[in-house]
DNA sequence: ATAGTCAGCTTAATCGTTTAAGCAAAGAAG
DNA sequence: CTTCTTTGCTTAAACGATTAAGCTGACTAT
């Protein structure tokens, strides 16, 4: 059996005194609340002699404040998320804070539940990525007036604060960048998504085309099913590619994308850059990997998950009545998937 | 603001009667306390009626049980650790629990200040990949009467609970693997560590050149620091393709070993399998987008996941005397990365 | 001498639950 | 008509901390 640990109450006893007094001592009120100083001295001896560690589970009780934040996510397994994660894990320690990390898989129920969960457990506020359908959810919390900002996505008809990528231009320089480097026949893969994000990525791909003077043609725009990206990557790509105007370029919206889909395409004996160039949202070591390597556009992710996390604490600590929105710029990393185009025959 | 949360009292209140009817009742415990039915049902209504919603860091304090798992890995940014870390968030919340996750970079002083932070917080239990020279907190936990399981990772010569691969086997089939199909100079990269399953993955390594007959070079075997992976891993690399006598395959011991690796090996135009066929430990997207897919060690994630945490949950709930141990075998994934040796000239 | 001030403590309420113990009224048993 | 049992509830302590309010004795000022 392990010896108890110490409260307030052993130091008490053993120093002779109220916990009152101690607590007081323990928390550096001994000024304020005018605490001779020999008994301090005394106090704080006994409780590193007892290694005194406060119980955290009572402070929140007392106090109303737990100092942990709950990160609502898509799925933690995926490389952005599991990125953004880790930032935030070691910027909110860094305030003092505690994160219960939670992958709602895109889907609202999950995200429902996750969040009821965790608003029983008395989170101090939320750093939310929301999934498709979840309006109505943040819409509870502004009502319920818990603390939350939404990191990467937001809805742009509520006022919140947000963190997040500047979609819209991120897709735009991705498909200008194509452009530049004389692909001309440039198609998408997207997410079936009524997600602001997800409409913004198109929204992007769609003027940079336009303004390069390129007309849109809407079957180089696929969209596909998060829930059955497998299958539906392999037929998007099959109608892209296996036509008599096939594209000779390739932006995928999202990193699960292009996965799904540069497998696919070397399935296919389809050939980067030469067969189709690309260009992908999202990170991780396989774009690096790929024996030719992927063109992405790089979120500022350090940032971006820093920025939600001040944000949270200044709200928790001051709760300013101005919602703070913050876009951010993606950086084109270019490589060799979208050097620029040689006339070629195979 | 927000109208304050509905508390048992407020039940109370509403239906006048004492604060333990309502408790006794929203716990299932009419029965055995003896509850009216009128007044259940009535209780139970105006429960709904005020979508009371049980303060969890109340029953926290009042039970010294959380219903919170700490899990302890190295990176949560690691695919690895990301997909763990999502088997366990799953598995923990099936059986009603909630999980904090730490990141201790392998390092034991942010092990222990992790371990520290968690303990203040009350976690039920652990579960831990233990970091470099992290056997004292572990030892430490055990004489605390803390709740553990030790996952992926064990310390041999202590008798804890643990759930792992056999990193012995898992590399023993590996390097066989690579001797049948005709390698016959095979290298490996690992990390210079003490830690057991890294000195087993050797040791398996070294046991299957001897049991195929293939002397062991020492040369062969090169040890680099987890601090200095891209600078140490390219020297390696070096040293081992840049002789008369160049290794013909190469053995990852991690998955961070593999990527920094094969990005050098891109860079240094050596050519998979035909110059180096490759056997990795870990598992991502990555392996499978290399020009060459890469053959490696499946560890059994779900299955590790899981039973950890169900592990733990008996332990919380029954406290065993006997430790459990438990070893599970990974599946070694043959991909054209060391397919059949062949000869050529280039 | 007497009130007033202040230093240095203690008391006790509070956060929201749980739960052992107790109490009163009604019914059963003798 | 007692006594015992059972039913249906309440009381109050406890978990470990925080903190407003109060108390005591010493010192100061008049």
């Amino acid at each position: 059996m392990s010896a108890k640990r110490t409260s307030l109450k052993d130091i008490a006893q053993e120093a002779g005194v109220s916990t009152a007094l101690v607590s007081y001592v323990l928390n550096g009120k001994e000024k304020e609340s005018r605490v001779g100083p020999e008994i301090a001295t005394k106090i704080r001896a006994i409780a590193i002699a007892l290694n005194y560690q406060p119980n955290h589970v009572a402070k929140s009780l007392r106090s109303g404040k737990t100092q942990t934040i709950g990160l609502i996510i898509a799925d933690i397994s995926n490389p952005f998320f599991a990125n953004i994660a880790r930032i935030v894990e070691d910027e909110a320690k860094r305030n003092g804070y505690t994160v219960i990390i939670g992958s709602s898989d895109e889907n609202a129920d999950k995200s429902r539940d996750l969040l009821n969960v965790l608003i029983n457990r008395q989170v101090d506020g939320f750093i939310i990525v929301s999934a498709e359908d979840s309006a109505q959810q943040v819409q509870l919390l502004k009502e319920k007036n818990i603390p939350f900002v939404l990191l990467d996505r937001y809805f742009p008809d509520m006022q919140t604060d947000f963190v997040s990528t500047d979609h819209y231009r991120a897709a735009y320089d991705g498909a200008s960048h194509l452009i530049t480097n004389g692909y001309r026949r440039i198609g998408m893969i997207a997410y079936k998504s009524a997600m602001f994000h997800m409409q913004e990525r198109i929204r992007g791909y769609q003027d940079a085309l336009k303004d390069g003077g390129l007309p849109f043609q809407k079957g180089y725009l696929k969209k596909i099913r998060f829930t059955h990206i497998e299958q539906e990557a392999k037929v998007a790509i099959d109608e892209l590619t296996k036509t008599d105007k096939p594209v000779d370029a390739l932006i995928f919206a999202t990193y699960g994308l292009a996965i799904n889909g540069l497998i696919y395409l070397n399935e296919q004996k389809l050939n980067v850059p030469d067969d189709v160039a690309i260009v992908s949202f999202g990170q991780a070591e396989a774009f690096d990997l790929y024996y030719c390597p992927i063109t992405y556009l790089k979120q500022p992710i350090d940032l971006l998950g820093q920025t939600s996390v001040s944000l949270l604490v200044k709200k928790l600590k001051e709760s300013p009545d101005e919602p703070a929105q913050i876009l951010m710029n993606a950086e084109l990393v270019a490589r060799n998937s979208s050097k620029p185009k040689r006339i070629h025959q195979h």
